[in-house]
Order: C-alpha cells, then structure tokens, then sequence
DNA sequence: GTGCCAGAAATGGTCTGATGACTTACGCTT
DNA sequence: AAGCGTAAGTCATCAGACCATTTCTGGCAC
C-alpha cells in the first residue's frame, strides 16, 4: 500500500476504533510519523486529505484535532467540489435539493410557530424591493435557509444550502429583457411558500417549495451557456 | 495567503475558470509550482486536498487530472468522511436517505418497467432465504439501490448509497434475541415496496419505502452502544 | 497572592534537494 | 508490421533544515 494511503488509513482507523473521539488531539507529527512509518510529507498529505474532507482539523503551533465530526460541517466541507461540477451535474443536484426541501418546507409549516412567519415575512419585503442581483441571492439564501432550519433537521439545512449556493453562480437575476417578468415569478413563489406556512398547511408548502424550486430548474436550464462560478 | 490554500485556491480557479474541463490534464508539478509560487511540498498538499474530494486524481508516472465532475461521483467521495460519524448524526443522515429514497422509489414505481420487477423479485428471494449478516447487507444494498437507479437521478443513488453503507457498519442483523422478529419485519418492508412498484402505485412506494427506512432508524436508535465501524 | 510579561518550548507550515517508481513514447530489431 | 527494450517524463517518497504561531513557564511588579 503506498505510503499516504497507508498514513490516510491508519489516521481513520484512529478515529473510527474510537480511540480519538471528535475535538481529540492527535499526537504530534513526528510521532505520528513513527507510528503510522511513513514520512513527514506522506503524513501530511494524509492529514490535508482529511482536512479537506472536514474529518480532522490543524491549528498552526497548537496541534491537530479531529473535528466535531457533525453531519452538517461535514456536508459543507462539500461546498468546495460541488461548486465545480458543470451545470449538467448541477441540474441533477437541483433535483435533490427540491425533494429535500420542500420536505423541510412542509415541516416548518407543521410548526405552530408566528415568530418565524414574521420573520420570512419581514425577509420577503425587503427581498420585493431590491434589484440588486448580490442582495437578491443572498435574502433568498437567507428566506429558504430560514425555512430549513424551522425544518429541523440541520444535515438537511447545510446539503440545500450548498445546493443553492451552487445554482447561485449562475446569475439569473441579470438585468435583461426577462428580468421583470422572471423577478415576479420568483418574489410569487415565495410569497406562495410563506402562505402555507402561516396556516400551516404543510401540503401547500411542501407542494410551493417543490414549484419554486423546479421554476429555477427551467431557468437554469435556458442559462446553458457560459456558466463562470466566482471562487471567494 | 497561507501557501497552500494559495495553491488550493489557484487550482481550484483553473478548473472554475474553464481554463481545464474534466479530464484535462495539469502541467507537471514544477510547472504548477511556479506558475503558483509555492514550493512543491504545498502544491502536492493543495492537490491531495482536491483529491480527497474528487475534484483531481493523480496517476503516478502519468500525470494529474481534473476528474470527470460527475456529482455521483463526488458524492462518493463523501464515504469517507460519512463513515466516521457518529451515531448522532447518522440519525439525521437517516432521515435524508428516507426522503430521497421514498423519492426515488416513487419514482421507479411510476416507470413501467416488469423487467424491473422481476429483477427485484429475485433479489427479495435470495435476501429472504439467507441469515447471514454480510449477504443480508449486501442483497439490502442490491435491493434499495437498483430502484434508486431506476428512479433515474444518480445523484440521488449516490447519496442514499453512501448513507446506506454507513448504516450498514450497525450490525442490525446479528443474531441475538429479537433476530427473528427484525428480519421478518424487514424482510416484509421490502416486499411490501416491490409489490407497489409491481403494481405501479407511486405513492404507496413512496410509504412503503418511507416506512421501510423508519424502522431502520428505529432499530439503530435501540443500538446506541458501541458502534464499531470497520474500514475496508 | 495576583496579574502581567518575556522567554522558552512545542507544534504545525514551508522550502529545498535527492532518489525511487511507474507510465508513456520512441526507435530499434525482427 | 509487430514486438520489445530503452529513455524520457511524471508523480511518490524520503530527509533535513528553517520559519511562524501557539502555548507553557518562570519570574517580576504590584
């Protein structure tokens, strides 16, 4: 086995028998390097692959630590790969996305809960109001993101999310001659989804998020072309 | 910057720019080194961490290559880091898993496809006719995941696949008191899911196979002690 | 005794150079 | 034209040195 394989397995094994639980430090490298037999390059490409993985931490002149190992950091460890795949690819994640949260959607309407309808209502009016392409992604971030974490389920809130941040690098909401008229569309589908959930209609909000989201389905579909993510 | 996320955030715009689509080909590491300004040590650092992810694969003696940016694929990738979670947050995976799966299997049952069936069918006879833990582990996989397939969004099978498999590392089968009673249950779940797709009623899958996963989850929450997940 | 500060120790981050292992391509032989 | 061996190209690994950051420790001032 060659030898960062052999370090990347010895690292999860360390973790998986149970012998470091999450936020455990792991010994000092050189040692490490003696136990796994492998050198110091090898074990820290090793621990970069589970770095980037979200599995296991470094902090520079502390040590190296297993992380808290919760599904939703994890999922967001994602973010870096998912903003990659081509648009082909990210039509199939849409899809996912849609089922996963107009489940959420659906439970948040179950939720006997006024304060969080004031609160997307306040989202919403202010989301009505701008053009501004950068503050229209980032309230509609914030509206769906809202809704998931009412959902409850936080593995959930962190996959969409990172679904949508992907869809956002396609900008739809350019001014253009669709503008108005996709803008609409958008700012009524919303408004369709805060309806359920303040009377709490979970079927109606399951039924509005999956629309609203299959509408930017159809829009990203008709954006084939010159797809240019920015990296932060 | 520190310099290997200079060199992680300069690989990562190559591909993002379009500069290299899938499978294209990196210059060779003192290339990359120079046109990044790190040293090897970092670049071949800030490649492993692309690596683990799925983004790039190295071939020794060959070259570095950006992957195909399948989201099936990169999603698989997430096996890795799943397979370490706790038992916590497997919980609430599972509840991802039972929405898309339920999903997925609905969507099987709406295609009108007896081949299927059939397949399914002989599946089911084999998985009801062994005790054994890992065939019974292996024809469930074989089982849930050829309808996913069928349900015809690989990203979805992906997904459900990687949660299933780290399920799979609570050993719900072993033979113990309530064996008997675990495998009749779950072994009419499962023919409970082909006879709605058999019958071609989506939303009876969809049940079926929501119930089908819920009781998986019942059982782990009953297994809460001493999760021993073996790495391959 | 308490709080602060400087220095020492521990630890990860980066660079350099050398060597090994594997793949690919080329040219030679048959 | 096919097969084969060699050479070039490329990634994999190791070793050692030095830098940057964090953390610990001891002593000093109050």
């Amino acid at each position: 086995m060659a030898a960062t394989d052999k370090a990347l397995a010895g690292l999860r094994q360390m973790i998986a028998s149970g012998e470091l639980g999450p936020g455990a430090k792991f010994p000092p490298e050189p040692e490490l390097c003696d136990h796994l037999g492998v050198s110091r390059s090898s074990l820290r490409e090793a621990v970069r692959s589970l770095g980037a993985l979200g599995v296991i931490e470094s902090r520079h002149g502390s040590g190296t630590y297993v992380s808290a190992l919760d599904p939703a950091a994890i999922i967001s460890r994602f973010s870096l790969s998912v903003e990659l795949i081509p648009l082909e690819g990210v039509l199939e994640l849409l899809e996912v996305r849609r089922v996963l949260e107009s489940h959420a959607t659906a439970a948040a309407a179950a939720r006997q809960d006024p304060e969080l309808a004031q609160r997307l209502g306040a989202i919403l009016d202010r989301l009505e109001s701008t053009t501004d392409a950068t503050e229209i992604q980032h309230l509609d971030a914030e509206f769906h993101g809202a809704i998931c974490t009412a959902g409850g389920n936080s593995t959930v809130t962190a996959l969409t999310g990172v679904i949508r941040g992907r869809g956002g690098h396609y900008r739809i909401f350019e001014p253009g001659a669709d503008f108005d008229a996709i803008k609409r569309t958008s700012d009524r589908g919303h408004r369709a989804i805060l309806d359920a959930i303040t009377t709490r209609d979970p079927a109606a909000a399951a039924t509005a998020a999956s629309a609203h989201i299959a509408q930017t389905e159809l829009w990203l579909r008709a954006l084939r072309p010159d797809p240019q993510p920015e990296l932060p």
